[in-house]
DNA sequence: AATGAATGAGAATTCATTCAT
DNA sequence: TATGAATGAATTCTCATTCAT
């Protein structure tokens, strides 16, 4: 468990700074090695390749995500409620661990992301069964504007992704009563 | 004349496709030439270097979504009007185009696009400052939210993006009816 | 004839200048093409191919440095006096055309001038007998040292070809004066 | 340490004998790597380019040449001896590595080697400053003709390099006999 | 398990030369 | 004759991956 893991964490903290930093062209496996501390060989060990590594880290940094949404998140608590915490916790996360968020971009947008789009926009996988839910009951419940599912996502979270980027390029300063008054918009936008 | 332009165009068309589809990785500039059908040095007498080609070749769709929308734009429609009329013209276009859509989003999340980002974000460049100009005139009119100007236009246009990448992956069909809806579920994010 | 030997001066002129500044690399047709204000396609009008232009510009060269020492060589003179023609015509001639002594050096110090080399060497071209003969009658005359011609030669006219890098890479300056003293250190040298 | 030596001085050697023979044209790296029985790759763990390449191994063979002559110097023997040892050995080690010697050539005549010959002239590096201060030793001693430095420099190597360049070329033989005589007369050309 | 030297296929770019106009 | 756009072979260099130690 000791040496095993450790390698492991420093070549994902390795290859997230690289990547996240410099795009995937400015990630070579041996700087990748170089700055996690070991041999290039050694990646090969813990990852079947590039790709892999990728998706790998890709899933590393998705389910942190998750784990850090449903950790206070109270099924019984009221939809706004939820809605926001959701919103601020994503929103606070991403603050926090910028190389995180800009490393998801980066996943995204390339052909590492193309596939696993398909599953997470058919919300097969992760976490994304709360967001979905949480939007499903507001419609049910006549809160929430009777739209196709994407749209909805677009409206709650597409404003998010969008300022996170111009936070971390420095056009904006995304401090909590920003974040704030940033979720009370999207929520204008979905709810009826 | 013929000669001349006709290539260009070709590499840049050639280019467009393999970019949009297989990423700046999947589009060796021997590849663009093979598509575009002309030799590999060619390229060399229309664009300096890849980067020139890339940065160029944005430049291009940016200026070409920059013209629809100012060619129908009236300054005179009423604020949520002319906000209609950009909303649905970028939707439409980039419905139209899906590869240049996805260009577009290639290229900000590269190396390439990042210095173009810091100047598009303090809106030096290119046809920005109409949706700047409209935000901050519904500011001043007490119509739109008093909000930092990144968070009104990713209020207005992030969900838009969003939904037209599920669009081209297919999970929501973009129709005009629906644009009109998000469009409207926007307005409802930014106004007051 | 107007036309015609314009451009051919022309293209020589500027692979002179390029070839001698930039060395072969640093010269491309096209760089060729363009400083002479022709097209490229025009150099092969008048030379088979990039090999030619710079063997047959090295025999202009050549030729104008022969007749120049021709011009005013006076059989009839007592040897030293020939010598010292010889010497300091050929000084004042690589002072005077920088770019003619670098191109012949840049010249024989390439794969262009080997062939040429074994020519020159066996005293088959050019004017070299000249020199030849001088140093042949001045052993005969037991006036220099006998030794094998491509020492004497070498004696002779090593050193000027030093000093004259020297003077254009600016660590002498060769005045008429100095030309003089180097001369006669040379007579010195091959001397008995 | 039995490995990367051997890889480096077999790439050394490749490179010397294509470089020596060819020219910088007729030496492709993979030529180099193809003679040197290594992988294209390989070259760029030993040197971080093909100009780096070129440049360290002029300063191999220049280094080895002032070792040779550095070797049996002696600071106490006579002005004549000295000059003799050094010249003597410096035309023995160019008979015996002919292409140490065409190497340099080339390396001299070529962009890399222009800002070299900046310093080697102004006598900053190397073991340049065992030939100045013989020169100025002579001079002080008025043995030496009172001439500037590169003028000496030039009487007393020139002859050598030309010479050099003959018996390589099979024109002359050089043998010790024969250098001997050339020294003579090179010394008769700098002396009083 | 770990290393890191070695590999070699693949990428961007250059440039002598050709040929339709 | 002259042009200069087009060609494509050749060149330098990179980097994911392997494998002997």
């Amino acid at each position: 468990m000791s040496n095993c893991c450790d390698k492991r964490e420093e070549i994902f903290r390795a290859a997230l700074e690289l990547i996240a930093e410099q795009g995937f062209h400015g990630a070579p496996m041996a700087m990748i090695a170089e700055r996690a501390g070991v041999a290039a060989g050694t990646i090969y060990r813990y990852f079947e390749n590039k790709d892999a590594l990728i998706v790998d880290l890709f899933h590393e940094i998705d389910d942190k995500i998750g784990a850090v949404i449903m950790q206070d998140y109270q099924q019984a608590k009221p939809l706004r409620e939820r809605f926001h915490h959701i919103f601020t916790t994503l929103a606070r996360y991403f603050v926090k661990h910028p190389l995180h968020f800009r490393y998801i971009e980066q996943f995204h947008n390339s052909p590492y992301g193309v596939e696993f789009k398909r599953d997470i926009l058919q919300r097969k996988t992760g976490d994304c069964h709360i967001y979905r839910d949480l939007l499903e009951e507001g419609v049910a419940q006549q809160v929430i504007k009777d739209l196709p599912m994407p749209i909805l996502f677009a409206l709650a979270f597409g404003p998010l992704k969008v300022v996170v980027r111009d936070h971390i390029l420095g056009f904006v300063a995304l401090e909590d009563e920003l974040i704030d008054k940033l979720m009370a918009a999207c929520w204008d936008g979905i709810r009826r």
